[in-house]
RNA sequence: GUGCCUGUAGCUCAGCUGGAUAGAGCGUUGGACUCCGGAUCCAAAGGUCGGAGGUUCGAAUCCUCUCAGGCACGCCA
């Protein structure tokens, strides 16, 4: 019963690039960046599970302006220099969080550091220092800070390419002349974007996009377009690499502009997933649009934006935050967290208030364990509760984050999926004890013997087809979910085999069961449940403890 | 102004490639085996599916209009 369906597993395409996380390297991660990546994630094991062959990255901006301004901050507000801020105590991330909130509220009441500004962004562009060591101090240190944050949800990457690398090695040229030369931009000779090169919308006739200023330099989108043409190989150019992190073994790449060797092949998908939130749709379909004027028909076609709503926070979250509502801010529903007023709730310190709270729980209920072990369940429980929680709605719904709901390990809840899972961990250790059976000898019975024990209630064969045939549907519910990008119809799939298996567990004994045919029956019924269950959670990156 | 998204139980959300009495969690109320983990299970109460029209044998689901909320639309990123 295990082995049917599993034809329809097949890989559709030849290397598929996964973006995700795409964080500023200018302040810590937050529940909004969480939602990113757990859906990035999620779909990047899907599509493995599937057989495909994935490549994840993370695309770090480390010389976008969001950097420019912790740097401004450092150098004008902190008079601080890359020495003092090695020196610097606490959590560095958290530090820019509060000065990029502080520069952000600065700038606009000081017009003439604007001027300062600039130069900065200037110099960290020609790479003079000290702007740009310090702008390359920060963005490296954030960037660890983040795939420290995202390491405890089990959320890795294959490599880092960086905006700094795509500047050096001129990739904006590349794309320009391509662009130009199939005449998929033109230089507009009058209205308000004359001496702009811009790109005709498909949707709208009328309306013409900027992708190269008036002085000469490229605009957001049209790097954007540039790095699209890379990740489908069609740029003709290529970064070199150098190991940036190391885990399990394996390593993690980092883009550099100086010629290097010995590094794995990246780049050139036949899909490419950008997981980028809702309201980049507009940018997202002119660069799928760029794909296509270059005549490019099929990798736009196989350019997908992965959109979904943001985390909004509500207001029970804001005065818990201790923020201070602006009276047209106090009727609204939700507030959008916002990284330039330093309003938001901190990814790490989300993480932290979930793992106190579970390790709180172990020791009520299993004060006897050792410490290093508690914890470490306690972290496995915190990120079940949180990858849940962040799957468990519909893509396009606004999560309006509440600590409570977010906190609560009851329900429909990451916990209580792994707490079934430990209930049956338990029943098969037990087996092991009490009959020195292992969960390998369940097996069906052999000699073409009948599985339902002849004389089973009607009401247990029910339970028992309802049961299996829910547990067989993984296959199915996980492609469902690839198809739709709706990753919440995996995290309810596996909702729905928990309680269902509950339910049963609930009605029918196992090891006390007497009848050793009508055991051996439900056992396996069990072990079938138990693999899928664990194979969804693996899915969702919801760690399975073996006790809580 | 234009485009996209959302509106379903007190609250948070599923269901929306049309199909039978509209589901779940939380909350409320009442229960559960001396036995395999009570972070569990069972039951009850609770809904004119924002509103109006239309298509259909049949609409929460499709179409039109409308109301309410959100987001986007820059020579910012």
């Amino acid at each position: 019963m295990r082995t049917a369906g599993r034809t329809s597993l097949a890989p559709e395409e030849g290397k598929i690039i996964i973006e995700h996380t795409n964080i500023n390297p200018n302040k810590a991660a937050h529940i909004g960046h969480l939602r990113n990546a757990c859906l990035g994630d999620t779909l990047a094991r899907c599509l493995r599970y599937k057989g495909e062959k994935v490549e994840v990255q993370n695309y770090i901006d480390d010389t976008g302006v969001q950097v420019v301004d912790v740097v401004f901050g450092f150098m004008e507000l902190e008079k601080k220099t890359v020495e003092d801020l090695e020196r610097l105590p606490g959590k560095f991330d958290y530090f820019c969080w509060d000065l990029y909130a502080r520069v952000s509220a600065y700038l606009p009441k000081h017009p003439e550091a604007q001027a300062r500004k600039s130069e900065i962004m200037k110099r960290i562009e020609h790479g003079l220092d000290p702007e740009y060591g310090l702008s390359r101090y920060v963005s490296r240190r954030i960037v660890k800070a983040h795939l420290a944050t995202m390491a405890r949800l089990g959320v890795f990457y294959d490599v880092l390419p960086c905006e700094s690398t795509i500047l050096h090695l001129k990739f904006w040229d590349k794309a320009f002349e391509l662009l130009k030369e199939r005449q998929a931009i033109y230089l507009a000779a009058k209205g308000e974007n004359s001496g702009c090169w811009v790109m005709r919308l498909e949707e709208d006739e009328e309306r013409e996009k900027v992708i190269v200023r008036s002085d000469g330099t490229v605009t957001y989108v049209g790097k954007d377009i540039a790095y699209q043409l890379w990740k489908f190989g069609l740029l003709g150019r290529d970064f070199f690499y150098e190991p940036f992190a190391e885990r399990d073994g394996r390593t993690l790449w980092i883009s550099t502009p100086t010629p290097t060797a010995g590094f794995p092949a990246f780049g050139g998908a036949t899909k490419v997933y950008n997981v980028i939130d809702t309201r980049q749709s507009y940018l997202q379909k002119v660069v799928v649009q760029g794909l296509r004027s270059l005549k490019f028909e099929a990798q736009a076609a196989k350019s997908v934006h992965f959109s979904y709503e943001m985390v909004a926070l509500s207001p029970k979250s804001l005065s818990e935050l201790g923020y201070a509502a602006s009276d047209e801010e106090k009727d609204r529903a939700f507030l959008e967290v916002s990284g330039r007023k330093g309003l938001g709730v901190k990814a790490d310190d989300l993480l932290d208030r979930l793992e106190a709270k579970a390790l709180a729980e172990i020791e009520k209920r299993d004060p006897d364990r050792a410490g290093d072990e508690r914890r470490k369940t306690a972290r496995d429980i915190a990120t079940g509760a949180l990858r849940y929680f962040m799957l468990k709605f519909a893509r396009n719904s606004v999560i309006v984050f509440d600590f409570e709901e977010a906190l609560s390990f009851e329900g429909e809840t990451g916990p209580y999926l792994q707490y079934t899972v430990v209930r049956l961990a338990s029943i098969f250790r037990k087996l092991k004890e009490r009959f020195g059976l292992a969960e390998s000898d369940i097996v069906p019975p052999a000699g073409g013997a009948a599985l339902i024990p002849e004389g089973l209630s009607d009401q247990e064969t029910a339970d028992f087809w309802d049961l299996i045939l829910t547990a067989a549907s993984l296959e199915e519910e996980v492609l469902r979910s690839v198809a739709a990008l709706e990753f919440s119809h995996l995290a309810k799939f596996a909702f729905l085999l928990c309680q269902k298996f509950n339910g049963y567990y609930h009605k029918y004994p196992i090891l006390a069961e007497e009848n050793l045919e009508v055991r051996a029956f439900r056992l396996l019924v069990l072990r079938t449940a138990k693999e899928q269950l664990h194979a969804a959670l693996g899915l969702m990156g919801i760690p399975p403890p073996e006790r809580m």
